[in-house]
DNA sequence: AATGAATGAGTATTCATTCAT
DNA sequence: GATGAATGAATACTCATTCAT
């Protein structure tokens, strides 16, 4: 009607992909406080404004909209994250690989403990939700793809470049970085309160430092 | 007495300890295999060869049983790990408090990779279940203070030995360690098959090392 | 219209409030038949001729299900007494306040004793069950404050007008007439067949008469 | 033991009726507060110091424990008014028999709504949860039966002596009047606070009085 | 596209009862 | 006589999903 002028008139798609994005808004904050199994499709709908429906209707089953939140919150992570070094990049100049991947834990730990989104503890929570061994989140499996392979991208061109040490595994490195942080973070919700965040960020720091630096001269 | 022979004459209370043990043998399978959620008390009481009603009968509720279970579970792996270290003790000789964290670090991580007993696996589990922020499982936060207190313990007296380098700080890495086997435990769970187990073990034993063992002479 | 003859197109919200009317009323059958505890969801949605789940659907709990019952119980009597009163007028002509309270209290005895609806045994049934101190049904006490406002303002009327004599309390006497009437309902449901329910209607009237009557000229 | 001397050793049955008083008076109270479905019968044997079996081990079944709780109770409330009409009589000398109804009525409320015991409380929810029409507590129809006789006893005394009116039916009344006092007794729970107890005794008083006294010479 | 009515399977919990000690 | 372990049926409530509107 009135949104003749100016105002796009938003396509299908368009409102389609409003309804989504405030249908995994609403996913985000209920699995992040509930988790998986308590966040139902009608809590989900209505806290997005909506009815109890639009879930299904949207995306067809809980598991594709859980597969679905996985991936846009590990997309948002992500970015948040790159946001983050760049602006660390701005900040201090030119960033070696082996600072790259320091600052980037560091973000990641400073984001979630500070100021986490729902995002970032939803996604925590979904991959909390895989161990046992019949589940199985398939977006989650792709996360992990997309997560190793960027740390072991940065690793080797660290390797290379001359600011990582040669004599390691970049795969199994990927492995520990994530599970670091995963596993920080995870332990930092039962335990906020007795984990000094400024510390533990230190920590991970510095052993990460000191096991990635090349080796100094040794006598 | 009157315990004629191997007859199966048991008092109550062997009846009912006998009974629990039960019970938490297969409520760690079941967790193990389908998580808190879907581990009904009418499963683990079949499994463990019992009636529907028996979980609650003795545990009063689910909450109570899955406290118990972890505290069983913690119980147990603490006592693999001591076992494990013991061994590791008669093989090599004397270890230093370092060698000793590393040690328990790969001794978790071996068991886990290798030959994981369900009451791991469940409390992996049961951990990933406490990330939701409205949950909560008694049992777990208790765990982790033992758990970090025996950490930092180590890593005190190492320092105070000199096999662990004094600059650092101990409870900060006392959960550095923890969030690290946890996590990386957690993710091989996910990503079975893509991990190289024995390298991400080597990986986290030398990250440790370099960051907790002393200095070398740096020039 | 878009109402085609007689097919069954009915709006969501028709569709809505049939359901409820016939899970009520599948209520009051299994409540007066069975009690409230007796009377499981599952019956009342499957005498109803739907599916176990419908009754929590529509009213949420137990509860909430049992006070909607006695709301509606309540109104249903009250509007048979009305009725009944309003049938005894147009026989009989004008009736003083006194007898408007008589007619009331026998055309309820009336009714329970031959013909008893489900509502109404449902509703005794009820209040049956708020006798122990810790239970309680909102609904009811509503109804009882109804119920006493109503036979108070007769009381009073009459008082006024003069059929009924001015130096009792209309309050108290509203509970008497109340009590008298349940009670006397409850017992002839245990005592079926023991009791006269023509000498007990006799009865209650001559007692009523006989207490709220003007006082006749002493000597 | 020591209890040789004047302490009549208790024999079996002594004892037996210890328990089962013990487990009486427990009854009572659980059925007084949370009604019959609630009292569950380990409840029951905890309440009385005893174990949780012992309810089924003295009386076999849930519903014979009723059953004699209903009887016990009936007996005991009986007791109370003859008790209290003894102590009236010790007053006031001489009661005409219209006097012993009167005051038995009174003295029931009376106890009822100024100092209720258990067992007044069971016996009333007792009776509530005979209201559906498939329940039945044998124990209740009994109480009744001697419950009417008493009344009916009283009221033909009363007409052959003169003190009551001789032209109304001795057993519709019995009703009547057991109807008003178990209504009036289930009201005020309910409606505790709302109503005024001692106008409502004299209300009761006042119109079993008019109904009752021999008529007075009308004109 | 969106709503929400309806379904029915699943689950924790309660509880009378049985039975071994 | 007394205990309490064990059973299994019953039940309120949750929730994903289906379907009519």
């Amino acid at each position: 009607m009135s949104e003749k002028s100016t105002a796009p008139r938003r396509t299908q798609a368009e409102r389609r992909s409003e309804s989504e994005e405030a249908l995994l808004d609403a996913a985000a904050d209920l699995v992040a406080e509930r988790g998986i199994e308590r966040a139902s499709l009608a809590s989900i709908g209505e806290r997005a404004g909506a009815s109890r429906g639009l879930p299904t209707h949207h995306f067809g089953s809980k598991d594709a909209l859980i597969e679905r939140l996985a991936r846009r919150a590990q997309d948002c992570i992500q970015d948040s994250m790159v946001a983050g070094v760049e602006r660390a990049r701005r900040a201090v100049g030119d960033l070696s690989e082996l600072d790259l991947i320091l600052v980037s834990v560091d973000i990641y730990l400073e984001i979630f403990f500070d100021n986490p989104s729902p995002e970032e503890r939803a996604l925590l929570v979904i991959w909390g939700s895989t161990f046992p061994s019949s589940s199985s989140v398939e977006g989650m499996a792709e996360a992990h793809r997309r997560s190793y392979q960027g740390w072991a991208d940065l690793i080797e061109a660290g390797q290379e470049a001359g600011s990582i040490r040669g004599d390691i595994d970049s795969n199994s490195f990927s492995v520990l970085i994530l599970g670091m942080i995963r596993g920080v973070a995870g332990l930092s919700l039962t335990d906020a309160g007795v984990v000094d965040t400024q510390l533990v960020r230190d920590s991970c720091r510095a052993s990460l430092s000191a096991a990635l630096a090349p080796q100094s001269h040794v006598t």
